[in-house]
DNA sequence: AGGCATGTTACAGG
DNA sequence: ACCTGTAACATGCC
């Protein structure tokens, strides 16, 4: 479930796993991804190293040797594992083993490096994309141009937030949600940081006082911070580029807890579940004002 | 069978 | 231009 936490879980797995490598064959086993993966545009790829895996929002940047960059996205249900043929018979609980035959279900593209080592895009629903620049490019891609700053820039502080919505008459979730406001949050959290800020989902942002837009900000950065220490959350199907499953999902306070109490001790009420912009909403009516 | 699902984007309408 | 809602993408689960 790949919200910016996921994201950064899975990057930093990349870069411990297939730093420096080099490329010597991708199989494409599905091309119809969201964007279709073109044969002339993968093959590029044969021979070239890879220098490191950036994050930006929920994108995944591959930069590679000669100035060669691979924008990745996982969409709802894409994820990334290893296999290590050589080290098959050491085989540990980290490792996914690819079945002899046609791997796992739904994976879509098999990339290998020296040493026989393997990554593997695995998507069932296959709204996660690839798309391939070079360095004049990358920059002006649509995907990353019009993104806001990152929650954990010092650019997203009171001031931003204030400035941003001056004017605005739009729900707080729909704020949190907009990536052009700030990138990287998704339902979930949105509907988590919310929780522990107190404040209603559909509180309208010209009615919010100073100290709930600071405690927004502050918890924004609390929920990403520890989501990533815990290696971020799993609901079916996430998992982090060593196949460990996330440990997040445990502390959601309201997503998707829709008639359980609501988890402050003092707080009587259940968790109510309403939709807003066609997206799951959860909230306590007593605790979010 | 129908509703729902972590994301992004296009489009229509206000 | 901004905002909202709807739909689409593909697949699985309940």
């Amino acid at each position: 479930m790949p919200e910016l936490p996921e994201v950064e879980v899975v990057k930093r797995s990349l870069n411990q796993k297939i730093k420096n490598l080099i490329i010597k064959k991708v199989k494409v086993y599905d091309p119809y991804l969201r964007y279709k993966v073109k044969k002339e545009e993968i093959i590029k790829l044969i021979g070239k190293k890879i220098k490191k895996i950036e994050r930006r929002s929920k994108f995944l940047i591959f930069k590679f040797d000669k100035k060669f960059f691979m924008l990745a996205h996982l969409g709802m249900t894409g994820k990334f594992y290893f296999i290590n043929r050589k080290k098959k018979k050491f085989k540990t609980s980290f490792y996914y083993e690819l079945k002899e035959k046609d791997g796992e279900k739904h994976d879509r593209i098999v990339f290998t490096f020296q040493d026989n080592k393997k990554l593997i895009y695995n998507d069932i629903r296959k709204f996660g994309f690839f798309k391939f620049y070079n360095l004049e490019k990358i920059s002006l891609s649509s995907h990353l141009k019009n993104l806001g700053p990152e929650p954990f820039e010092k650019k997203f502080n009171i001031n931003y937030f204030k400035n941003f919505i001056l004017g605005k008459k739009t729900k707080i979730k729909n704020v949190l949600m907009n990536q052009k406001f700030i990138s990287g949050l998704g339902n979930i959290y949105v509907n988590e940081i919310l929780f522990l800020s107190g404040v209603k989902p559909s509180r309208n942002v010209s009615k919010l006082k100073d100290f709930e837009i600071r405690n927004i900000i502050k918890n924004t950065k609390k929920i990403l911070n520890a989501s990533i220490k815990l290696g971020g959350s799993s609901i079916k199907d996430f998992s982090s580029g060593d196949g460990k499953k996330g440990d997040f999902q445990q502390f959601f306070n309201v997503y998707g807890r829709k008639d359980e109490k609501c988890p402050k001790t003092y707080c009587k009420l259940k968790v109510i579940r309403t939709v807003i912009s066609n997206r799951a909403t959860f909230f306590c009516k007593g605790c979010q004002k």
